[in-house]
DNA sequence: ACCATGCTACCAATCGTTTGCAATCATTCA
DNA sequence: TGAATGATTGCAAACGATTGGTAGCATGGT
């Protein structure tokens, strides 16, 4: 007021401009932006208010160059043995989206990557190393199991979701698919069913120990169950032309399926719908994942159900620690049956 | 081999010690890196080969500091008037799915974000000045849709998705909800039916028109059709409840409901079957969004198709054009009809 | 009157890359 | 032979914030 002071003040470019207007040291407007108390109160105010009133915030980028960290953790699908597989699965999203609430209510961001593997680690070591990212954290392991180990071997701070296999490197979270295999297999074998069908690509390293945990199930059960799989595709477009050819030319004695996801299960559902086949009367189903939407399908679907929202959780725990310098143990969570109306 | 060379290289930490070990300037290494034919090509091949070798792969941070292109977008959700919307609702999953893919396709990242608006406009205000990004992509407008405007008269590279309204200032990309209100009041009341409930949250601007359009339907048919509106929580876990009780109090004589989304769609398909309500023979019904799950019920799901793919395109082209300094107007997208089963 | 003690705030180096300008050298033309 | 041309490479100043070390200045104790 008392000064030329403008009405609509023009937009400070960086922390000196603001360190001039205030009559200070670029450092001390550093360190009064940061609420350090090594800045008097009163300087530190009055310069936090000029900040303010000029819509002043400190670049990032020179912030993060600086001091080493990011505040950025990477999230990347690899897509290596399905790259039509889109990004939008739902499986992956929901895990997304409760690793992104996870980690923005810790005051991370959270950046977004596919990445199409191909032949080298390259994919990987770009990720890792472009210097941006505080930590990274990786959705599924595709069929890159030997390039996450050589990565995982020098960084550390890296949490991989899937399957734990006995001596391996790097840490990870996910769900003990023997024993979800195990389980369907045995509630499907428990209601006398003798001759399932497993929907799923065995390529993805979680789904081939989901039907070897089916087949344990079965051979144990001295029942001479026999399981038949048939390899899906994981993309939108293709699953449903492709159950519905493997639903005709599968052996017609076959009583159950076992679909490696919800989503193969959800248009299983429905082309046995339209074909007449009385689900669960003439044909058992049993999805994997747990996801909502499997509790909105007439007739409800039985499922394994995986704990996306503690998994996410634990992912986001271990991947904390690590970039805190601490090292964090692989989780493995236990699968739930849930029995609902397909089987 | 002839040289003392390790076989494990010690990892270069920046374009110095690269230079050194190539026996030129940090500048020239810079521009090798970047491809640039100001330097010779055999100069240029070694250093990249050495680079490679070493896996050695330019800090981000400072680069991007120091050309002021950052090549990431951010994408931020706002949750004004329903916080407890997760991030993971499917729409916008399918849309940050699609927005994902064609951004990665054009080289950039994708920076996520929830945003709790509150009050003041500094949430939006802390995203876009945080130079980090080069755009900003807003999903939805919430009601938010003053703060927006105050902040895109002054940042360009800022494209919502959401409803246009005459006059405004923000590039908009959206379906044009209040056709897709009458197009899917006009299917029921040419199927006969006059008294409709209106499931959602009309607080949102979309849900808002879509309410709109379809009464305006209603009254321009002359047919004395009725529509009621029944707030419905965007929360997975409240929906159910809430539909439920709605299904419980309505007018018995209502012959249709027409759904704000598809997810509420779903669930109440669910809860109708449940109460033994054959649809559509009792009751009809049609969502919103043509989400690819609607196609997966029984009976599959007559619903209001959003082009969900084409929409992120234009966000993304529109983007990128306010990036480059052009200008870019306002897409509105048609709604389709899709009838299905339950219309 | 003198020194120790806190407070504050400043100075300047640093993070790692990019890039305009200048310097070097070989080559070519008159 | 000398100057002009063109091709490469080096030099050093940015980009903008952070921070350890230090100087200035009261205050208080002796």
């Amino acid at each position: 007021m008392s000064e030329g002071q403008e009405h609509k003040p023009r937009r400070l470019r960086n922390i000196a401009e603001l360190a001039k207007l205030a009559g200070v040291s670029p450092g001390t407007v550093s360190r009064a932006l940061a609420d350090k108390d090594l800045v008097n109160r009163e300087t530190r105010e009055r310069i936090q208010a000029l900040a303010r009133e000029h819509g002043f915030r400190p670049n990032q980028m020179a912030s993060r160059l600086r001091t080493g960290q990011t505040g950025v953790v990477g999230v990347v699908i690899p897509l290596g043995h399905e790259q039509k597989q889109h990004i939008s699965d739902p499986f992956f999203m929901t895990l997304l989206g409760y690793l992104a609430d996870a980690l923005i209510e810790r005051g991370y961001d959270l950046m977004l990557s596919r990445a199409l593997p191909g032949d080298s680690a390259e994919w990987l070591e770009r990720v890792v190393d472009s210097g941006m990212l505080d930590g990274v954290l990786l959705i599924g392991q595709s069929d890159q199991f030997a390039t996450i180990e050589s990565v995982a071997a020098r960084y550390r701070p890296l949490v991989v979701w899937g399957t734990h296999r006995e001596g391996q490197r790097h840490c990870v979270v996910g769900t003990d698919s023997d024993a979800g295999g195990r389980l369907a297999a045995q509630h499907l074998i428990a209601r006398g069913c003798r001759r399932i069908a497993f929907f799923g690509d065995t390529r993805g390293l979680e789904i081939e120990r989901r039907l070897a945990g089916a087949r344990a199930a079965a051979a144990e059960s001295g029942t001479g169950t026999r399981i038949d799989d048939f390899p899906t595709h994981l993309s939108a477009e293709e699953m449903g032309s492709q159950i519905a050819a493997d639903l005709d030319r599968m052996d017609p004695a076959t009583d159950a399926i076992f679909a490696a996801s919800d989503l193969i299960a959800m248009a299983t559902l429905r082309l046995l719908h339209e074909r007449g086949r009385r689900v669960p009367e003439d044909i058992a189903l049993v999805g994997f994942d747990g996801l909502p939407l499997s509790e909105q399908t007439v007739p409800q679907l039985t499922t394994i159900h995986q704990d996306i929202a503690g998994g996410a959780q634990a992912m986001v725990a271990a991947l904390l620690a690590r970039i805190g310098g601490s090292d964090s143990p692989s989780t493995v969570l236990a699968p739930q049956l849930i029995v609902r109306e397909t089987a």
